[in-house]
DNA sequence: CCTGAAAGCTCTACAGC
DNA sequence: GCTGTAGAGCTTTCAGG
């Protein structure tokens, strides 16, 4: 496993590739002051921490004679929101999720509209539905960009940053970042309760 | 200009590329069955008419002690949804927007509580807004893909499919496709006639 | 943690069909 | 519209600091 801090370089690295990911190493290392292994180095590392997802292709769904999405609005009980998330996630018409505070679940789903209130009759099933809609969508678009506050990982456990003394540990095809040992096992101890919570 | 018409090869190369940007065009070639140059050119084709808008990277920012990021729901009145979402489009805190046929418009909006706030202030002054709700973000999630029903690109006056007889037009920045002259001409006329309307 | 050089691949003309 | 070839340029490994 690779070192877990992440610096300001990383982060004008990962803002170049965002902006095109179609750019050369070699241009990547001019711009940020270092030579193409190096960036290529640093990439590799942070694919593998999992903040780097995958190098994609932004298609324009709109002008395809294909489009026939629906936004579906669900409002839960707040603690039943995170794991409507999580299977909506794994759905692959399932294009966008948002969870909110407030216990709102949005999904942009590509499919028609009764296929869609079919998944959602399965998804919705025996949890405390408080609203509940689906509308067409006429229009989406995506800007993806980097928001650089401080950018760093930050503990699941105690939210503070993560530095090269974290850990990273892999949970059911999950990653998560601690910042210390202790943190560690806390974070087992609450994930392996809810994880009974989950079940029971 | 290039060609207009996509068939099923094109559609194949863009579901590779969504999976993994960083597949090599000989890789690709061989799963298509055809030889690198080609799938270059192609890519390249596909680009120039916008369908492949960019080459980017996802990054996970919930990894990130970053993330501070709001839902904004808004419902309009029907006819005026459609400017909000263009004028939001443009904003570079705004990653996602999404309007339906109902009038709503969501954006997912990288920014503060109070920025946000003043931000959809400017953004609303002005306009029928029938309800207006602003969360807190806790989780978000992206999976490109590409829904090929029919994969072809759509005329924007007529809806019928785009072929090789169809031409392209750029307006004011963006791309639209019609299938042949007269529906060109009906285009034009209807996109003159909304600019006055939006104007006045 | 970085550099520099070198080997191996990948991309993209271009000529030919 | 596609192929094959060939040169330029890219990525990545590795020795060295």
């Amino acid at each position: 496993m690779p070192t877990v801090a992440l610096d300001e370089t990383d982060a004008e690295i990962l803002e170049l590739l965002i902006e095109d990911a179609s750019r050369s190493y070699r241009e990547i290392a001019d711009r940020v002051g270092l030579t193409a292994p190096t960036v290529s180095e640093r990439v590799e590392r942070m694919r593998e921490l999992g903040i780097v997802e995958r190098f994609t292709v932004a298609v324009d769904q709109s002008m395809l004679a294909t489009q026939d999405a629906r936004l579906v609005e669900v409002q839960l009980a707040p603690g039943d929101a995170g794991t409507l998330a999580d299977e909506l996630r794994d759905v692959d018409v399932v294009e966008h999720v948002i969870r909110t505070e407030s216990g709102r679940v949005l999904a942009h789903v590509h499919a028609g509209e009764p296929e869609v209130r079919r998944l959602f009759a399965d998804l919705l099933e025996g949890r405390d539905v408080l609203s509940y809609d689906v509308g067409g969508v006429v229009e989406s678009s995506w800007n993806p960009d980097l928001r650089r506050g401080e950018f760093a990982i930050s503990c699941v456990e105690c939210g503070k940053e993560v530095d090269d003394d974290g850990l990273s540990l892999e949970i059911d095809d999950r990653r998560y970042f601690v910042c210390c040992e202790s943190c560690e096992e806390l974070f087992r101890e609450r994930y392996a309760e809810l994880q009974e919570g989950a079940e029971g």
